[in-house]
DNA sequence: TCGCATTGTGAAAGCGTTTTCAAACATGCA
DNA sequence: TGCATGTTTGAAAACGCTTTCACAATGCGA
């Protein structure tokens, strides 16, 4: 009675007068085998309290049905509602998620994936396409799927899940002009190891372009993702002359720095300068004044690269991926220039 | 030179002209291989790319060098930052962690167990003490080393790493009436299976109680963890009669809807009504008015954990589980009630 | 009654490591 | 020189599962 320190399956196979093929079979096709055995097992099962050895299963069947996610962050929440959705939708399909964050530090992010890897998970979801190609080349190597979220390259060698950024910035961008906006300022995240960062700001530019204005350098600032990255932008370009009226943060941390050293400022959101953030989090809606944000979809990625990887698993062709649909929130932190 | 779909142990055997025992000497007791082998080895390793199979590792030394955390919600960036500490300093000790997120249910959560258990992690952090006994039972069962957060029970039966909740709302609602308040509520979670909001709560009685006062009923109202429980609840609050002067929230979501409520209402914090929050996130200085909050020992009890399970799982006496120190940050979102 | 499929079951061979054990060899000392 | 001691190494046995393969047992039609 004394619990082993292991049941393993030789333990129910005994208890249940069967052999350990019985038991496996019992557990993985039920129907194979006679329903009288079947119940005597499963029972011993039960009595026993008998868990498989993961990673016996793992190596017997070099599939281990774990999936590995590795993200930039966990403290703000940006990337929370995805992976639950993620987290969720593998659940159903009897997969597990593993869940890693690398701090935006590319080299932790490259350790964290050779460590899933070699932990043996099946698949891999990854943000951002822009990585060491060392990386892909050992994916590649090691034969391990992987899809990549909240990016979309159609025709890029990568399988993504996620929108346009491009787009998505550009969208926020041309809603100001529409306004009336004229001038307008950018602040952007990290651009040198950040493809989203960099496609957001060049579909603002993009946008500008396309009605002959032009983003000067001035009216860009690239901080460290974070709310006081915002607000040091922010004061920044309040000291810009002429000022600029409208402000696209390519992050929603940005924006919420922005409105909050504009308060403290003096300069009233958005009756002298119009912001919009990117994301769209929990906070947007409860901003003083409610942010204007791109929303992004999150859940949506989650749910795809779910079901992607879980039919590349399955041997299945994958569904084909199409960039899912960024959309601009309005709120109340937009509104047409001030009159000069 | 076609990549075998999987470079094993006896390829790099075969390469250095070695055993497959002296590969995993070298891989793991370098100094125990002479030194000509070793680089001969090492060299394979390097030009194979061979990386050990986790699962087969796994199975042969029982442990997988692997620590699972639950955690009850990736969304709100409530627990990154302990996570984050907790995943750094495993690292350092060579230990992986994945996270999985139970979405505030008892059921994922359990869900979650029992699968990074079969898996084979060597450990487990979870967080608050209050779940089904089964689920402890099992730990117990399978020998599985485990440490809990954001809870201290210096006598109890689990070990925890983490401060008094009970103390901690009890500094916020002794703070409100040092400042003069006599009418203080509480915004609380829900405290069915949740012994961090429960002694939360009772925490903010005692204090009251201590000074010869209670605390109505009509001034404890139980959310769902989010700003939207927050904003309801004030809203809630400020129709009683008479009002609340200060409200200790059992959640920073919590007070960042009542004071977005409050603003709304028209209800001047802190004028009118002073509010606390609750682990001091990032958002609490940046909110209108900075909000006074109580900060909980994030980082430090990520990084205490990882120190405990890792001596733990090295075999050695644990460290001692001091409760952690919580901390009233004040800011602007309190004041002395208004005259009557 | 006799083949002949058709099922259901168990023996045993992996899966890729680590680790024990003993063998081979070198070393130190009398 | 001989023997005890110590160091390196490889063979082989786990680790706990799945799965192939072959063998019984069963049902069926002739």
């Amino acid at each position: 009675m004394t619990p082993r320190l292991r049941t393993t399956i030789k333990d129910v196979a005994e208890a249940a007068g069967v052999s350990p093929a019985t038991v496996s079979r019992c557990l993985n096709r039920p129907q194979s085998v006679r329903e009288v055995l079947r119940t005597r097992v499963l029972d011993a099962v039960d009595v026993l309290d008998y868990v498989p050895n993961g990673a016996a299963q793992a190596l017997a069947t070099r599939r281990s049905r774990v999936i590995g996610a590795v993200v930039p962050s966990l403290d703000t929440g940006l990337f929370g509602r995805a992976v639950e959705a993620l987290d969720r939708r593998l659940g159903e399909a009897g997969y597990t998620l593993f869940i890693a964050s690398s701090s935006y530090d590319e080299n932790r992010e490259a350790d964290h994936i050779r460590n899933l890897v070699s932990k043996g998970v099946d698949a891999l979801v990854l943000i951002g396409v822009e990585r060491d190609e060392a990386v892909y080349r050992n994916l590649r190597a090691k034969q391990v799927p992987y899809v990549i979220l909240w990016v979309s390259e159609p025709d890029g060698e990568h399988p993504c899940v996620g929108f346009d950024n491009r787009m998505a910035a550009g969208d926020a961008a041309s809603y100001l002009l529409d306004l009336g906006h004229r001038r307008i300022a950018v602040i952007t995240g990290r651009v040198a190891r950040n493809d989203r960062a960099r496609a957001r700001l060049e579909g603002v530019a993009n946008a500008l372009g396309a009605r002959g204005l032009s983003l000067p350098a001035e009216y860009v600032i690239e901080r460290p993702f974070g709310v006081d990255g915002g607000r040091e932008a922010m004061r920044e370009l309040m000291l810009r002359h002429p000022r600029p009226t409208g402000v696209v943060c390519g992050s929603e941390l940005f924006a919420c720095g922005a409105v909050f050293e504009s308060a403290e400022l003096g300069v009233r959101v958005p009756e002298e300068v119009s912001v919009t953030g990117f994301d769209d989090l929990w906070l947007a809606p409860h901003l003083v004044p409610p942010l204007t944000s791109v929303r992004t979809p999150q859940t949506q990625m989650g749910r795809h690269a779910a079901d992607y990887l879980v039919s590349v698993l399955a041997g299945e062709t994958p569904p084909t991926l199409h960039p899912l649909r960024s959309e601009l929130v309005v709120r109340k932190s937009t509104a047409p220039p001030p009159a000069e």
